[in-house]
DNA sequence: TAAAAAAAATGACAAATGTCATCCGAAATA
DNA sequence: TATTTCGGATGACATTTGTCATTTTTTTTA
C-alpha cells in the first residue's frame, strides 16, 4: 500500500483528489494538509512513501517545504503538483531533489500512473519541462532578484535603500540592469517577467 | 437527472469534480469545457441544468460567458466556482444573475448539496462573501480602471495617451487620482490592490 | 597565480512619473 | 430649473525612476 500525504491549499481539489486516488486499490491517502507547516508536521510523524505538494500555499511554499526536508535527509518522495510551468520553480524543485513535477493539467489517473511509477524508482516530471521556455536560465543575480522582489512588494527606491544598506543610486542601478536584462521597458514588465518565470 | 456542465481550464480539477459528481445518483455530468469558448458552445447545444463556471479561463472569463449568456437570454443556471473571493468578480457576477459563487475550499460533497439548492430555486453564494471586505465598492470610475489596466499591461503614459486619446497630463492625473483613491503610494501598489479586488 | 570578467556599488544627468491648480461639460441634487 | 458636485481633461512644476560612466571588490578563467 503507497501512503500518501496530500499538501494543496485548494479545499476541493485536495478533497477530490484524496477520494480518487484512496480509491484506488493500492493508493492510500494518510493525511492532507492544507499549509506548508502542516505538510511538514505530517511528513515528519506519518512518514508517508509520497507526498503530493502544491508549491504555492500559505505559511510556507512547497518548494520551501521540499529544501527544508532535504536538509533533514527525510526519506520520503516529493512530487510537486502545481499549475505553473516556471522555470525558477523547476529549477528550485530539481535542487530539492524531488521525484517529480506534474502540472495540474492532467488527469488523477495519469496522476496515480506517475505515483506508481515513483515508488518503482522513476523520477516523473511533465514532458513539457524538458524543451522550450522551461530552460530559462534565470539571468539576474542574487542582488537583483532581492531588489526586484521588493519592487514588485510596493517599496520605493528609498526604502529599499534603506532595508539594505545601499545608497538609493544602487537600488536604481540594479533596476536599471534588470530592466535591460529581461528586455523591458519598465518595472512593471519586469516584475510580470520574473513572477511568471518564478525567479522572484 | 440534473444536466451539468463543468467550465474549468485545468484539467485535473475538471476531472476530478467530473467524475466525483458523476457518482452522484441524482447529477449528471454532460460535457466538460477547458476554456470559455467551449464553455459557451456546450451551454448552447447541450442546454445543461447547471453550468460550474470558472472565472479566470483562456480565450474567455467565466464572468465574460456569464453576462454574454444573460445577454442572449440562455436558461441556464449558472454557478460560478472559483479560486477568488474578489468584490470585483462578486458585483459583476451578481449583475450577470448567476445563481451561486462557491469557492474552491469547500468540498465535492458541499458542492453537489448547492447544485440540488439552487435547482430547488436557491441562491447559493459562500457565506464569506456577504460580509467584510466583499462588499467594498470599487471607488474608480470606468476611465480610471481602463488606465490602471493599461499601466498593468506595461505601458507608458505616452503609449496610453496615444491609445485612449488623450494628453500624457491626463494619463498621469489620472493614474495619480488612482493611486490617491487606493490610498498606496505607488502604481506598483495599486496594481496590486486592484487586481486582488478584482476591480480590473 | 595572474589576468579577465562579473558583480556590487555610486552619483550626475536625462526621462518619466506624480502632484497640483485649473477649466469645462455632464450628472446629481435641491 | 438652477446650483452643486463629479468626471474628464490639461500643463507646469516637483519628485522619482532609469541611464550612463565610473570605481572597487569578488569571482571566474586561463
Amino acid at each position: 500500500m503507497i501512503r500518501i500525504v496530500i499538501a494543496e491549499d485548494q479545499g476541493m481539489l485536495r478533497g477530490a483528489l484524496g477520494s480518487l486516488l484512496d480509491f484506488e486499490d493500492d493508493l492510500e491517502v494518510i493525511a492532507q494538509a492544507k499549509n506548508g507547516e502542516e505538510a511538514i508536521r505530517f511528513i515528519q510523524t506519518l512518514k508517508p512513501d509520497i507526498c503530493l505538494m502544491d508549491i504555492e500555499m500559505p505559511l510556507m511554499s512547497g518548494l520551501e517545504v521540499a529544501e527544508e526536508l532535504k536538509k533533514q535527509g527525510v526519506n520520503c518522495k516529493i512530487i510537486i503538483l502545481t499549475t505553473f510551468a516556471r522555470p525558477g520553480y523547476f529549477e528550485r524543485a530539481v535542487k530539492a531533489d524531488v521525484h517529480g513535477y506534474m502540472l495540474k493539467d492532467g488527469s488523477s489517473d495519469e496522476l496515480a500512473e506517475s505515483i506508481r511509477s515513483v515508488m518503482k524508482g522513476k523520477r516523473e516530471f511533465a514532458p513539457e519541462l524538458i524543451f522550450g521556455s522551461m530552460k530559462d536560465e534565470n539571468p539576474l543575480t542574487k542582488r537583483e532578484c532581492d531588489v526586484l522582489r521588493m519592487v514588485a512588494d510596493g517599496k520605493t527606491a528609498k526604502e529599499i535603500s534603506a532595508i539594505l544598506f545601499l545608497s538609493a543610486g544602487t537600488v536604481r542601478n540594479y533596476m536599471s540592469e534588470i530592466i535591460s536584462k529581461l528586455q523591458v521597458k519598465n518595472r512593471i514588465e519586469a516584475i510580470s517577467i520574473a513572477e511568471e518565470k518564478g525567479w522572484i
